[in-house]
DNA sequence: CGGACGTTATTTGTATACAATAACTGTTCA
DNA sequence: TGAACAGTTATTGTATACAAATAACGTCCG
């Protein structure tokens, strides 16, 4: 993707996750070019993009909406998550290098170190997680199925801006990544499974519980 | 996707598949809009999309080239399609209404019959067998689901264009679907997952076999 | 009043011209 | 010969103007 795009891309969702826009707002291209800086032919290239990854949807006349993602999308997502990236853990057991893994302890060990501020840095954590689970996803070696992540992992962060994370869940995290790089270390797929889904579950709940119990979900030009 | 958008894909689509283009062949839009009758910013539009869906590929200066696929590149699309189908098959055998099972017999009757023409009317048996996997895919209702499996889909149909399929495999197939019906109208999700599993891993082998062990894979431009 | 219709304004879709970038080709100089 | 460079050609990226489609509005007729 290129400048112009890119940078609408990014200027659009950032402004999508700033929170100045509501869920089922109306939005036009030439809104967009404007905040952009750019035109409309490479805000129209990030619109299709945001649409994938369903950030923005479209009325079935063509209309653009902010999405609105309903319990159940969350939900959704979540198992997909799930599902895909134990599918990754397995695949990563049986390819990670020595070396990998001993990377893997250096990312692990920046993120406790994050945890250990006070305040813990979450922003640091988030980043150091989000490496981690990218380098087995990658280890994964399997093209299709880290383009099919990296849509839903990025997704949840939407909503995830004013939540607030107990450092119970921070440490719980890292000591999930350790037994991760246990189950690596020993070579053993069905171990890296299994970590990897009572992370991804717990990661779930907490997340659940975070937001509550709201619903929302139907689009207004009619879909 | 608006008229001419979508012309260009199918048409661009067509033409990937009818042979008439190579693996690793270089490809202008300036060709495609020709072709396509189209001017280049709906096939840019098309081009997009079917990157995406990896039949095309840009190099890493943005050149486009038709997508050489390997073994393994086949291999992973079928683990992925038997991995997410599983899952469809687990949430529809929990969710499918008494009439729409009834909808999946007709669909499946309507492939019988299409094996039962000498000769076997592939065609229609492929209509048919599309026709009952999406209705599948469809009361699992999970759309993240359905957007990642519906490229899965109709992607391996490019390698597809000179295989034969042997009356056993037609047969195998609609008796693999018999067995899911039953599953479905007992409502039992476990059975429904792993039918559809052997069902899937069965088809991925025969595929497999008549493909025989090439290769390719390398994209000419560097990437 | 109220609903059907036609008109205007808004928004998305397409074509085209031009700008930026990358590939190619031939030439020069060690 | 062959490696670096310059100029040319080919290809993709962006902006803009215009066409098509859709929504919004007001008016007329019942």
């Amino acid at each position: 993707m290129s400048r112009a795009s890119q940078q609408a891309y990014a200027k659009i969702r950032a402004h999508l996750l700033s929170g100045q826009v509501q869920p089922n707002e109306q939005l036009t291209e030439d809104q967009l070019a404007q905040i952009t800086g750019v035109s409309r032919t490479p805000v129209r290239e990030a619109v299709r993009r945001l649409e994938d990854e369903l950030l923005l949807v479209r009325s079935d006349t063509k209309r653009l909406f902010v999405a609105d993602w309903s319990r159940d999308d969350i939900e959704e997502m979540f198992s997909l998550r799930q599902m895909l990236e134990c599918h990754a853990a397995e695949r990563a057991a049986q390819r990670l290098s020595r070396e990998k893994i001993t990377q893997l302890e250096a990312v692990n060990h920046a993120l406790k170190d994050a945890i250990a501020q006070d305040p813990p840095d979450v922003a640091r954590f988030l980043e150091a997680n989000r490496c981690f689970h990218e380098a087995i996803v990658d280890a994964a070696d399997s093209p299709r199925l880290g383009q099919m992540l990296s849509k839903l992992v990025e997704a949840p962060v939407v909503l995830r801006t004013a939540r607030t994370y107990s450092l119970d869940d921070l440490r719980q995290s890292s000591r999930d990544h350790d037994e991760l790089i246990a189950a690596f270390t020993a070579r053993d797929p069905d171990w890296a499974r299994a970590v990897m889904g009572s992370h991804l579950r717990r990661a779930f709940h907490t997340f659940a519980r975070s937001v509550g119990p709201q619903t929302g979900g139907a689009v207004p030009g009619g879909k």
